[in-house]
DNA sequence: GCAAAAGTGTTTTACTTACACCCATGT
DNA sequence: ACATGGGTGTAAGTAAAACACTTTTGC
């Protein structure tokens, strides 16, 4: 640091080397009732060409980087109510081949069958499970570990996972969910306790058609109730 | 989102007007037995001049956020050494008068009678009350309270209060932080009894000195034996 | 009637909460 | 000897974990 005026001013007229590209990453998170899987499409740049890569771009002069991560989302998905959670910058000044350009990763969760993917998108996207994907464009590997681990994370302890599932969904699916996601074995009738317990879920008195086995009840997450509950100090914990 | 070319080559060669600057800006919380303070300097630029500001500086052409935010505490402190966590990107397009700034937020703790502010800096720099700052310079209270609600939220779920505190201190010390930081009261037995469970305290076998009452013994947290129970699955929650 | 998954309670164990007195030091 | 805060244990209540059988549907 030269001087004490740069952190006083903090902000005054600088010159042009201290601009930089500014992109978003979405690691878009999608379950299928088998796998945590993620979007990505084929890189076409060198010396990334052919390898898988996350969703991004740059934030636009008019936008906010949640905007254009919003943008990301309804471009590929026709939709950007989706949840979306940010994680973490990227900004080490080698990451990209092309110059300094720092990156704020996102993750986002949908429901794979829900989710069409848009015809321009769609050509260029592929669905590749977590466990999978070893190598990937630029830092995105570590990105998508990091995000990975936050969604780890925010699933234990808030109502999240519901957006990975349709918005019907059978006890039997929430708990496949976790034990999918999170790598662990839960027990059925604690689970589905805890989950009365804390009145999260509305029981849609409708059932499971076309299944060779005694139909699921199909319930939907109260959202509004849930917030309710957790202003009054509701505290969720899987 | 222009054309498909966009996302998919994610960063190609663009035109200047998507270049920005960043800068981090670092809520240095401080605690000295009696309120959580927050480091603030005056600002003087219009039109803002007066008002207390959080300590920032522009991110270097080369280092990464996280070097940016240590300097800045090296610069104010002479140590570098400083839990130091990431909290969010802030992005809005008009949030600074000067043009496109975005700013990646840092949270740090500290124990103010351990902290030697250096010379340079220690002429603008002040200890203020996070309960009494109601205006700030920039969007910098929004960036507080965000901080603040995030220190809330990890000094809960991990062991980073200890770093507010001297390397030696007492467990009503630890206590009565918890208890200002969080505004909660604790039960004196019962917080005593977990953090004996929890088996992360070194007794140094030493005690208080110059004090007017029974001196009480003294503890420093155990880092490393931590890191060591958490990887092996131990739960911090208080 | 059989295969396949849905649904349901109880007991044991661990953790959390509430609570009151004696102890060591300085003055 | 007294004022001040330091230090300790137990009992009750609540939440978590472990565990097995009956029910409903499609074929």
């Amino acid at each position: 640091m030269e001087s004490t005026s740069r952190i006083v001013q903090a902000l005054g007229p600088l010159d042009e080397e201290v601009k930089l590209r500014c992109t978003v990453d979405c690691v878009i998170f999608g379950y299928d009732q088998e796998d945590l899987k993620v979007l990505t499409i084929e890189c076409n740049m060198e010396p990334f060409r052919g390898m898988p890569s996350l969703l991004g771009d740059f934030v636009a002069q008019d936008e906010d980087a949640d905007s254009a991560a919003k943008r990301i989302l309804k471009y590929c998905t026709g939709n950007d109510e989706i949840y979306l959670e940010e994680v973490k910058c990227f900004s080490k000044p080698d990451r990209h081949p092309f110059g300094r350009v720092i990156t704020i990763a996102y993750y986002s969760l949908v429901s794979i069958p829900q989710t069409i993917l848009t015809d321009a998108a769609g050509k260029h996207l592929n669905w590749r499970s977590v466990d999978e994907i070893t190598c990937m464009a630029f830092d995105h590997k570590e990105i998508l570990d990091t995000c990975l681990k936050q969604l780890r994370h925010s699933l234990r302890e808030k109502p999240i996972g519901f957006n990975l599932l349709p918005k019907k969904f059978s006890l039997k699916q929430l708990q496949t969910l976790y034990e999918v996601v999170l790598d662990i074995e839960l027990d059925k009738r604690n689970f589905r306790r805890k989950l009365r317990s804390l009145n999260i879920l509305i029981d849609l008195e409708e059932q499971q058609r076309e299944v060779n086995h005694r139909p699921a009840k199909l319930y939907k997450f109260d959202d509004k109730s849930f917030e309710k509950k957790r202003s009054n100090g509701l505290k969720f914990e899987i």
